[in-house]
DNA sequence: CTAAACTTTCAATAATATTTGAAAGTTTAG
DNA sequence: CTAAACTTTCAAATATTATTGAAAGTTTAG
């Protein structure tokens, strides 16, 4: 296999992956190709590697910036506008849990909160089987909460090394 | 809020979050209503609850099946089939991460090992880029996986208690 | 076996999400 | 200031994904 069949299957690989995960095919694909190009590219460049147009293209890097994923690079005696990709692959899992968290965690905390004051019988097994749900959940995504702040503010390696060998 | 309020914002509340996560709505929903009751219910039940068509109920319900969350139950006496979901929020959890691993993970993997050999020029920015980008996330994906493979076998207040204790 | 009760399938339809491309907006060189 | 170079926006078009509902399939009581 050559690089430029590696870098279309990697593209693609990533791409299937992101949207199985709710996260727009094409802006993961804009994702992978700047995580394996060694210097920035420009709008155009991400528009013909990836076939898709100016539009597009600007939307999703714009996406990709708002994730903390993708920096802008200016390059002197140019006027184009260059994308380069955090390539630390360990700062990019961090990253994106600490977006998705903020985005979609957070929200279902809070009306998870709210619902813990369901008013009713409490020996109606309908009420208990709510309140009993709703505190599980709501207690294992606090804990979710905590050890995922912990390992954001953690470094690769001995956040690993410290795992496995407490599991191993 | 009452019972009934309660119920219809969490089915909503879970919904959501499922989509967010490439999770069929729908599917989440389901999930959701029979979590929060105490009593198996039938496919009658989870249409008029949901308000959604006897096919989709049956496809959403046996996806919940195959993913391990939910089961068939027969009640002596009658014909129709009743579900009843896991609601022990751990199982939950691990189950799901299991499925997710072996469907989205491990298909990574086996096109990220192929891509490690990628021919070409050493010296080449471009080539080295792309293989050393390749080999940080299998590496990544493979701690990912190990990390995963222990958090499903452990149980769960010893594994919190066990992270929280050391990222204290 | 037969018919009623129930479940599953799937082509057509509807809903949702993504993409395009041209127009509008912005910045800067001269 | 002006025009060229570049970026952003967004309504319309396309593509993707989910849903319906009726027909086909299956199971079981009698």
């Amino acid at each position: 296999m050559n690089l430029v069949e590696g870098k279309e299957q990697f593209i693609q690989a990533w791409g299937t992956l992101g949207s199985k995960w709710g996260i727009n095919r094409t802006m993961a694909q804009v994702h992978a190709l700047l995580m394996i190009s060694p210097d920035p590219l420009s709008t155009e460049d991400i528009m013909q590697e990836l076939n898709i147009s100016r539009g597009n293209a600007n939307m999703n890097v714009r996406d990709l910036i708002d994730w903390g994923l993708v920096e802008k690079v200016h390059k002197s005696g140019d006027r184009k506008e260059y994308f380069w990709a955090e390539k630390d692959i360990w700062k990019v899992t961090t990253q994106v849990a600490k977006e998705r968290k903020k985005r979609e965690l957070e929200p279902v905390l809070k009306v998870l909160d709210q619902l813990s004051n369901v008013k009713g019988d409490r020996n109606d097994k309908n009420v208990k089987a709510f309140v009993e749900g709703i505190s599980g959940i709501k207690r294992m995504a606090t804990n979710a909460d905590k050890t995922l702040e912990t390992m954001i503010k953690a470094e690769e390696n001995w956040f690993f090394g410290a795992i496995l060998k407490l599991f191993k």
